[in-house]
Order: structure tokens, then C-alpha cells, then sequence
DNA sequence: AATGAATGAGTGTTCATTCAT
DNA sequence: AATGAATGAACACTCATTCAT
């Protein structure tokens, strides 16, 4: 239930050990066909050590979830603080969103197949959490439609909608060893979101 | 294949029912969430019935996939064949899928999300299709660029995974009983996929 | 529950194929793991065919061991009738006994591996033919014994015991592809049943 | 390997209660007559505590026959291992193999009779310890076959087959309550043996 | 902090048999 | 004489979780 910060053992701490393991499982086969006994083998433990750190195998999901959540919205809140025009802006987060996700593609898997295996309450909380981050973005379009930068017509809630469904997108199909780098599909990324909404 | 009783209303053919419950179960709590037996009692029927008529779970869900696919694959033939221009006619796509994707959202939901729960050969014939209906879709986009109508920059399959990322996001987020109607979204996705790739 | 004998069908008649059929199967995989779909497939007709002709699958087990029984008896019934000396009728029973065992080796098979799935009842008639057998060959060798060309120690029934053990166990280790014909087998047979009871 | 509770005798530890159940049950209705329900009930656990010492059903079958293999070898070792004349040794040996085939006459039923339950990886390496244990007694033959005590005539292969038919056949007539103790099969087993191969 | 034996409810699947036609 | 849809009970096996130690 709570998570361990200061180093003890040899490797990883056991709990970190735990969640790098339930991570890397449930992006490759899914929560529902990853067991319990195959996050403790990996990760050289028993059961019981698991339920020690961890109240249910739901609660080292909404670990992943938790994660990955506070380390988007950090991003995103220091990108829309920068002093620049706003497409600028918008052009920087949307890049950095697509980086993130390639750089924690097990985390973008997870994300986006599994939010419905959560247990209710929990799933609320990261649905909570989610659409805060959608506003943060959506405000960053709508200050641009506001100034005059972007096109009126999209709402800014349906331009997010359609950004964020390209972005979990990724995947599905982006492959570390194909032939884009995370940093050239986030400028593309970028760059047809840009075109898409901005006054022609 | 079916066996009426005379009477032509009322209930449905039993593998018609199976199918039609298993496709609102699967799309509710997702396949691993669905037991067998909760699809036969929705359908009215015994656990006997269902494998007479489907070889396995898996083979219920391969038909749902079949059959979305067949659909989404005859109508894009249909509009690619068109006599208009390409921006039209990529248009008229965009929007169509757009359409068909809300009109089917119990398919839309179980296609980006039960994917992975196939069996290894049907997910494979699966992606074959899914390979081919995105090859169709592609080919207008890079038709579209030949002709100097579209942007050289974002390669053509960028852009279609960029779309398709989100029309399966609709299923995330759109309600039927929201503040927009399928024909708007279809319209207003249509436009921001233009607008991204036209040359300006 | 009958056998037709009256020649119908294009080929072989329904319930000979069927009974064929299953005698392959179940000396193959055993009568458990022989399921009824599998005996109708094998055989070109539905179940309702099967069980038009045959009470169940039981009743078609039971058929396999009337049918070996029946022959197995009047063989023997044949040469203990036979106007030679005693010995002379044993070797002959014996020898006889593994020629038809291998000749027939998937019901040799069936029978000392499959009496107990039988349901009581027919295991009771069963083995009650299978007495009368014993009983049979019993006769021949305290013929043997009562004239002094048999020595008095093992009784009768442990011999017959003793012999009809080796005898079914043909069905395991006999290949008919192997070193040793069965006229080979069944003379030698004979010979060590011979020297193990004759008075030295 | 087994958690004993402090008291000493009364209740076995769980997997040795399973193993005996089984053995039991296994004899009684066959293998695949026999559920797991059974067993874990006759062995008042539950399924979870059977799968937790053993992999599958398939697997406890395989221990029973490890079991009476790793003890018939040792005993057949023994013996052969004697400093006696080679006749003496043989027939203790065929007296040894029915006294133990009759004290333990569940595994004996089992023996022969679920063989071909077994899962093929697991067959193979029964059949690969069975021919060793039969390897052993043939060399029993053969050495009194090239000292002259044995007749040349039926080679030592079939002699073994023919002794072991016999051998296995008990567990389909002998009763404990019978006439005949197991002593008494045993010496007339191994007279019966004797006889039959020994130079007139 | 951690073990591992044990539970109990649940899973997908099989199958002999029935019966209206 | 034969079909094939449908039943219903049983099957082997899995798994998240608990708890005495």
C-alpha cells in the first residue's frame, strides 16, 4: 500500500522491483492474463511480499496509472508556463507528450487497454486525474482560439480529443526499431496538430 | 445456416443472439471480463448451444472482428472508387469512418481494446485485414500528395495512423447522448485531418 | 441395438462401419477418450444414427466384446472337440488363441483395457462369457492332469491364469511389424505353455 | 518437502494423502474415471491444495508409477545381484515380482491399465524405465540360456513377455481373500517359469 | 519483512444423450 | 432411416487472496 523510497536491498528495492516487473507484464500480455505468481517470479519474490507492499494486484495497476499521470501533468504544466506565444506552446507540449509516450511505451500500452480493469473507485480517481490534464491542454487551445491564433471552429475539447487518440495510438504501432525516432514523430505529430487547427 | 420456426419476428436465430450479447458484453467489461456463461444467459440459452454453433470464445470475438471489417473495408472500396477529386473523396472517407465508427461503437470499443485477447493466428488474420484496410486508405492520401493537393512532409502512413489513433479514440470519449451527433464529429474530424495535410 | 446383416448402403452398412469405426478408436485412444462425435465422424453419419442403431455408447463397447467372444469360444469349441490326444489339443488351443489375438489385435486390445468402463450390468454378462471360456480351456487341461500327462501342481485355473495374462498382454508389446510372425509367436507360446505343465 | 504439525502419527501430510487417495481411486474406477473432485475430497483437501503440490492430474498418475518402477528396480537389482546359481536366482526374481505385484496390487491395476492415459512425454519415460527394468530380467535369461541351463528355443525377449502378461494379468483375477496367499502364486508362478525354459 | 500452504469461487470447454422433424 | 440443434452436468484447471508462522 505504501511505496519505499529509501534503498535497501542489493538490486532494487523490493516494491520498485515489483512495479517495474507488473509494469513491463501487463503492457505484453494485459492485467486479466498477467497472474499474480508471474509479477512475483519475475521480480524474485514471493506472494506474500507482494501483498505486504501492495494491498491487491489492482493497487500495483493503479500504481502504473498514478505514475504516469503525475509525470505527464509535471511536464505539461512547466511546458504551458513558459513565457512564449502559444503555438509555440502547443507545438512544444504536443511533442513532448508524444516523446513521453515512446519514451514509457509499456506505460502508453497500459494506459489506454487496461483503465477498465481498474476497480471502480480507482478508475474514477485516474479518470479524475485524466481530465485534468485534458484541461490544462484544452486551455492552451483555447487561448490560442481566444487570441486569434487558432481556428475557431473545432471546440477545443473535441481538438484534444483528437490529439490524445493519435497520441495512445502509438501504441499500437510505433516500433523503437522502425524507421522514425521518437523525436521525429513528435515534431510530424506536432506539426499536424498545428496545421489542423491554426488560422489558414 | 439458421433455423426459423415459422414465426419471423420477435427473437432472433440463436448464434444472431449469441453474437449480438457477446458484442454488448464484450464492448461493456471487455472479453477477459465476460464469462461464457453470462453470454449464454443474456442470449437465452445453454452453454451447449454456444459451442455448437462457435468453437471457442475466441471464435465469437474473431466474428465480431470478421464482420467489422468486412463492413469498414467494402465501404471505403466504395468511396475510393469514386469519380471526384481526391481531397473530396478523402474527405468523404474520413467522415465515413467517423460515422460508421460511432453508429457501431460496441465494435469500436471491443476493436482498439480486445486486439491482444485473440489467439495468436486469428489476431494475426485479423491484422492482415486491418493491414489492408490501411493500406486502401493510405493509397488516397498518397494519391492526394502525387497530385500536389497534399503535403509532401508527414509521410502518408504517419498520417493515417495519426487519423485512425483518433476515430478509435471515439470510443473513448464520444456519448451518444452527448451534445454532438455523429455527422458533426464525422465532419469536424474530416476537417482537421484536411487541414492538417493540404498544402497551404 | 440390432445388426443389420442384409447388405444395403453403397459401401460397408451403417452400423458394420459404425462398429468398425469405433473398435479403431477405441483400441487407439481408449473408449474414455473416444468421444461419440468422433466414432460418427469416422464412420460418415450423424449421431442420430448412431443411436438409432446402437442404445448408446456403452451398447457399442459391448458389441466389440460379444463379437470377439462369440468367435474366441467357437474356436475353442472346435478344437477341444477334435479327436487327438490331449496335449496335441492344448498346443493347438493355445497356439490358435494368440493367432486370433493378433489377428484381431485392436480387439485384444479393447478387451483387457476397457472391461471396467463397461457399464455393470454388461460387465456382468461380460465376464460371465469370458468364465465360460476359462471354464473351456479349464476342461482341456485337467484332461491333461486326470490322464497323467499333466503334472498336479499348479492347479488348472492358475494355469489358465497364468497363460491367458500372457496372452493378453500380446496386445502391448506385439508390433505386427515386427522380427516375429504370429504363427512364430503362437507356436512358441504353446511350447513354453507345454513345458511349464507337462510332467517332466 | 512435507510440514508436519508437532503430533507424529494420526493424519499423513497432504501430498502423501493426495498420493494415496489417488492410488486408490486410480484402481478402483480407472484414471480417467476418477475426477480430481474425488480425490482432493477422499484426501479432504481442496483442488487448490492438490495443485499446489502437484502440476496435474497427469502428474500424480506419474508419480504413482515412478513409485512402484524405482521399487520393482531396486528389488529385481538385488536379486540379480545374488551370488547363487542362475536358475536361483530367476525364479526368486519371478517370485519376488509377484509378491510385490500382489502386495501392492493398486499399482499393479494401474500399471497396465492407465498407461495409455498418461500424457506422451510422460509415457515415454515411463516405458523408457519399464524396458530398463525389463532389460534387467532378459540379461537373468540370457546368462542361464548361454551357461546351458535355459533352452536356446524361445528367445529371452518372448520369454519376458510371456512371464510379465502373467505377471500384470494378477491384478485382474487375484483376490486377497481368495484360496491362494501371495507366496503360494509367487513359487507356482515361478515353477510355471522354470519349467517352461529350463533344458528337459 | 516475508514465507508458502491452502482456500473457494470461478474459468472455458467437453460430451453423451434427447427429440422435434 | 436419419438429422442436427440443444441440453445439462461434469470436467480439469486457475487465481487473487488469506493467514499462521
Amino acid at each position: 500500500m505504501t511505496t519505499q523510497h529509501g534503498s535497501a536491498g542489493k538490486t532494487a528495492a523490493v516494491p520498485q522491483r515489483l512495479l517495474a516487473e507488473a509494469t513491463r507484464l501487463f503492457a505484453d500480455r494485459g492485467f486479466d492474463r498477467t497472474s499474480v505468481q508471474e509479477i512475483v517470479e519475475a521480480a524474485g519474490v514471493t506472494k506474500g511480499a507482494l501483498y505486504h507492499y501492495f494491498g491487491s494486484k489492482d493497487d500495483l495497476l493503479h500504481e502504473v496509472y498514478a505514475r504516469v499521470l503525475r509525470l505527464q501533468t509535471e511536464r505539461l504544466a512547466a511546458i504551458a508556463a513558459l513565457e512564449e506565444p502559444v503555438a509555440d506552446r502547443v507545438r512544444k507540449a504536443a511533442a513532448d507528450v508524444v516523446v513521453s509516450s515512446i519514451q514509457n511505451l509499456d506505460d502508453t500500452k497500459i494506459f489506454f487497454r487496461s483503465i477498465h480493469q481498474l476497480s471502480p473507485d480507482k478508475q474514477r480517481a485516474v479518470r479524475s486525474d485524466r481530465r485534468h490534464y485534458h484541461e490544462m491542454f484544452r486551455s492552451l487551445i483555447e487561448e490560442g482560439r481566444d487570441t486569434g491564433v487558432f481556428r475557431a471552429e473545432p471546440v477545443p475539447d473535441l481538438v484534444v480529443d483528437f490529439f490524445f487518440g493519435s497520441v495512445h495510438h502509438l501504441a499500437v504501432w510505433y516500433r523503437p526499431d522502425g524507421p522514425l525516432g521518437a523525436e521525429q514523430v513528435a515534431e510530424q505529430f506536432a506539426d499536424l496538430l498545428l496545421h489542423s487547427i491554426r488560422t489558414s
